[in-house]
RNA sequence: GCGAGAGUGGCGGAAUGGUAGACGCACGCGACUCAAAAUCGCGCGUCGCAAGACAUGGGGGUUCGAGUCCCCCCUCUCGCACCA
């Protein structure tokens, strides 16, 4: 044992070092944790999946208690009975591989696979129920040729198309920049103002699926229901109306300008319209005026990012063009305005301050009119400030729709509109489609030819995969594959003649919208053996990070219906469960001149203050482990000095899996100490002969520990079912500490008694420490069965039925003391009992009692007047 | 800015609307030991000698009874479409 790991009393020590590769060598000889593609036989199927890592280079602390959680899972119902399919594989395209190759110039691929072999030689050393022979990289050919089969099917049937969209442009770095990557406007590396520009780019038509995407979280019911919230705000159903506006004159060649607005109820109360500044007719004014020309370049350096846009102060530029009220007889004036977006509904809106926040706000900055048109009932004489009015009421000083609700309204308007000719009624959506092009070299290639006669024309499926160059140069700035100097150039597979490759790649959620139907089938020639996924599909129970609340589980969603839709897979829905387990958290240390330290180079002293080599450190608060704050956690060295077994007992004690937790030293040792006592414990009764008595003979002290035992197995079961590891854990510690109360205590059949607790004790807690738990099994068992294919414990029910209850007795809500009673005692029986009670007698003395309230076995209540 | 969550002792947390603080960590006292570690026992929300009172971010409400349900507010976290 070295400095670092804690003593050990020798004779009956458990050493980690020694017992966990054995253990994990044995579950490898056994096969324990092998799936087959299409298993025979009756036993129903189970389909455990944390998401993929991207491979960063060194597991870090969140992951090991993301797939803890899936393994506590997997390790469960393969006990249960299931076949269970657990597999692992990496994320291995995107950005980071490139800013290595730039900043280092290593080679993306050789980084990559660097860092795999690293991350899984650490993953392995966590004993986790996988089967490693399904493992694959988003990076491999084999997967990503299959890939782009896939959007090929999906190009063929109108699924993909090219056109016209925004990104930020760094001018320096002749570069795409991502949203987090523009900070205040400038590019990250180079400082530079980022530009907006438009690029032909593929789409994914995700907005298809939208009816369906949205409906169908309802059948998500064992999602948690903020996910699905999320996801139902993010697909954004709005009912509403288009409508267009004519221009008072026509200008560059336009004479109506088309809105969307979900509010045509309030069409009374407008006082200007707004155009997107990418809006064409905003281009028009542009073009005859210098002023718009530079607001515009101006709002085009606030970045895509709708953050960004929505929280940058609202700002206008007024064309001078006007519009005429689609009923009354008035004009008004048409602005373009930062806040407004091309993307959602037409790129133009009729602004309407007294009832919109953020026409209010633009309304008051120029000093345009607010008209209340909706009056509350509690206040029909409602004046605007600077809050608008966005509930219910009756509608006023708007003609036809006087006197009207708010529902009403809106119907009414668009009948008038529909009737005049002028608008519709329309169903609009948030979700847009899903922009897949990425201007990268380390990701997907497309599959696509330019040529220019033909166009755009799909890669023969015989050439697939399209791979990736093995010398690509990143030398120059820009997009590496586009500047290589042969690959781009190929004939056209159509005509012949000289022809382009497309050079942008998949975004790399694609890479993440179906590995999961991948690994029913992993080596197989097509992109899933339809047989397999028909098995395996859906996921039953999914696990990963909150972060991934919207996009990755929206387009896996939409992915696998498109996949549904032609053929590869049997199920819409990829993920019956999800769960969202928190990140993993750690104080962050800084010297006063403000650089990081790693937690070991930090001292903690026990007033509270810490130094690092005799400087004093700010404690910071805690925060996401993140390398540039350097409060990271090593598992290998956690592993290293406590064992697997205490890390994964560590990451699911502490807190329950769904909220952050903070990494600690005394956590890992006092789960390092439970693991030593686990063995300890079964040391403990290793001698002992079951004694004469037979179990289900037990009393006194014996019967009290198999009480203690049952009612461990059946909270343990129920609180791994409800994903509360933390509470299954707590109820361990009491198992544990009945077994150690239990010592030295006489009573028939105790022996016996402490035997079957250890027992239990070893095959519950196995989930969870499953490498002392096959040590400490195989010292009781020699020679039997691995614990990792003995089936989970059931418990009796006699034995967790309570002989008598402790209830609460209260005064007026107060607990005043508490009877002890006969398990369903009735409400006469209780109330005698109650005043037996000297002070419960006493508290009600001089009294009336008007009500008493009796919850059977629960609670006594007096409601009482003086 | 918009959307979604979270807030309980010194700390992590437990609690089908029914005895708030299970279990763990830390800490204190004691046993064992030459000593330390490990282990075992006892204690541990606040105020109070006690009886008791007060306590689940703050303020209101519903209820016989609220950490739990409803309304308002504060703080923190996550997401916002090219990070993964």
């Amino acid at each position: 044992m070295d400095r670092n790991t804690p003593d050990l009393a020798p004779d009956y020590a458990y050493d980690f070092r020694i017992a966990e590769p054995r253990w994990q060598a044995a579950w490898e000889a056994a096969g324990c944790f092998r799936a087959a593609d299409k298993p025979e036989g009756t036993k129903p199927k189970c389909y455990v999946l944390e998401m993929f890592p991207y491979p960063s280079g060194k597991i870090h602390i969140g992951h090991v208690r993301n797939y803890a959680i899936g393994d506590v899972i997997a390790r469960t119902r393969r006990a249960q009975g299931y076949d269970v399919l657990h597999p692992m594989g990496w994320d291995a395209f995107g950005l980071p591989a490139e800013n290595a190759a730039r900043e280092r110039g290593v080679d993306p691929a050789q980084w990559t696979r660097n860092n795999i072999t690293a991350m899984r030689a650490d993953l392995k050393l966590v004993g986790l129920s996988i089967d490693w022979s399904r493992e694959f990289a988003t990076c491999d050919p084999e997967y990503y040729g299959q890939e782009q089969k896939l959007f090929l099917d999906f190009w063929r049937a109108g699924l993909a198309d090219r056109r016209e969209s925004a990104v930020n442009w760094d001018p320096v770095d002749m570069t795409v920049l991502a949203n987090e990557q523009v900070i205040d406007g400038r590019g990250w590396k180079s400082g530079a103002l980022v530009e907006k520009r438009k690029l032909r780019q593929w789409f994914l038509k995700i907005t298809d699926f939208a009816e369906d995407l949205l409906a169908g979280l309802d059948t998500l019911e064992r999602w948690p229901e903020r996910v699905r919230t999320m996801q139902r705000n993010w697909i954004g159903r709005s009912e509403g109306a288009n409508l267009e506006f004519s221009l008072t004159a026509p200008f560059g060649g336009l004479d109506t300008v088309k809105v969307y607005t979900t509010r045509p109820d309030t069409l009374f109360g407008m006082s200007f319209l707004a155009l997107a500044p990418d809006h064409p007719l905003a281009a028009a004014v542009a073009a005859t005026n210098p002023e718009a020309t530079a607001f515009i370049a101006d709002c085009q350096s606030t970045g895509t990012s709708e953050a960004a846009i929505e929280s940058a102060e609202k700002r206008g530029f007024d064309t001078g063009l006007r519009v005429r009220h689609p009923f009354a007889d008035a004009d008004y004036p048409v602005w373009i305005a930062n806040f407004v977006l091309m993307d959602y509904g037409t790129g133009a809106i009729f602004g309407c301050p007294a009832h919109d926040q953020r026409d209010l706000d633009f309304a008051r900055k120029y000093h345009l009119d607010v008209t209340v048109v909706v009056a509350p009932a509690d206040d029909p004489d409602l004046a605007v400030a600077d809050v608008a009015y966005t509930g219910d009421g009756v509608i006023v000083h708007s003609g036809f729709l006087d006197g009207l609700d708010v529902k009403t309204a809106k119907s009414r308007a668009i009948a008038e509109l529909t009737s005049r000719g002028i608008g519709t009624g329309v169903v609009n959506w948030r979700l847009r489609d899903w922009g897949i092009s990425r201007q990268r070299s380390w990701g997907c290639p497309i599959p696509v030819i330019h040529c220019e006669v033909c166009g755009a024309v799909p890669v023969p499926e015989k050439d697939l995969p399209v791979r990736l160059p093995a010398d690509l140069s990143f030398e120059k700035p820009g997009n590496a594959l586009d500047q290589h100097p042969t690959w781009k150039h190929v004939n056209c597979p159509q005509c012949g003649a000289a022809a382009l490759r497309e050079t942008d790649t998949f975004d790399t959620f694609v890479d993440s919208s179906w590995y999961f139907a991948r690994f029913c089938a992993p080596h197989t020639t097509t992109p899933t053996d339809v047989a397999a996924t028909k098995h395996w599909m859906p996921v039953d129970q999914y696990i990963g990070g909150i972060e991934h609340a919207i996009l990755h589980l929206l387009y896996a969603r939409f992915f696998t219906r498109a996949m549904h839709r032609l053929g590869h897979v049997g199920v819409d829905e990829p993920f019956a469960g999800l769960f969202t387990q928190g990140m993993v958290t750690h104080e962050s240390y800084k010297t006063e001149d403000g650089s990081w330290l790693y937690p070991d180079e930090v001292i903690k002293h026990p007033d509270g203050t810490a130094t690092s080599n005799g400087r004093h450190v700010i404690i910071g608060p805690n925060e996401k482990m993140s390398k540039s704050k350097r409060n990271t956690v090593d598992p290998s060295v956690v592993i290293e000095r406590f064992g697997a077994d205490a890390a994964r007992w560590f990451t699911l004690s502490d807190n329950p899996p769904e909220r952050d937790v903070e990494w600690t030293e005394a956590g890992a040792q006092g789960a390092f100490r439970f693991v030593q006592r686990v063995y300890r414990l079964a040391w403990s009764v290793a001698g002992d002969i079951a004694d004469a008595t037979p179990l289900d003979q037990a009393t006194g002290d014996a019967r009290k520990l198999r009480q203690a035992t049952h009612r461990a197995i059946a909270g343990v079961s129920e609180a791994i079912d409800g994903f509360a590891f933390n509470v299954a854990i707590a109820r361990l510690y009491e198992l544990s500490n009945a077994i150690n109360d239990s010592e030295g205590k006489t009573a028939a059949g105790l022996t016996a008694a402490r035997c079957e607790a250890v027992d239990a004790l070893i095959r519950l807690a196995a989930p969870i420490i499953p490498h002392v738990a096959e040590e400490a099994y195989a010292l009781l068992n020699p020679g039997t069965e691995l614990v990792a294919n003995l089936p989970w414990l059931t418990a009796e029910p006699d034995l967790l039925r309570r002989d008598s209850v402790t209830m609460a007795v209260q005064i007026m809500g107060k607990l005043r003391g508490t009877i002890e009673l006969a398990v369903g005692a009735d409400a006469e029986t209780a109330i005698a009992a109650a005043m037996a009670e000297p002070k419960i007698a006493q508290a009600l003395a001089g009294a009336t009692i008007v009500k008493r309230i009796h919850v059977p076995d629960r609670i006594l209540n007096f409601v009482v007047r003086p």
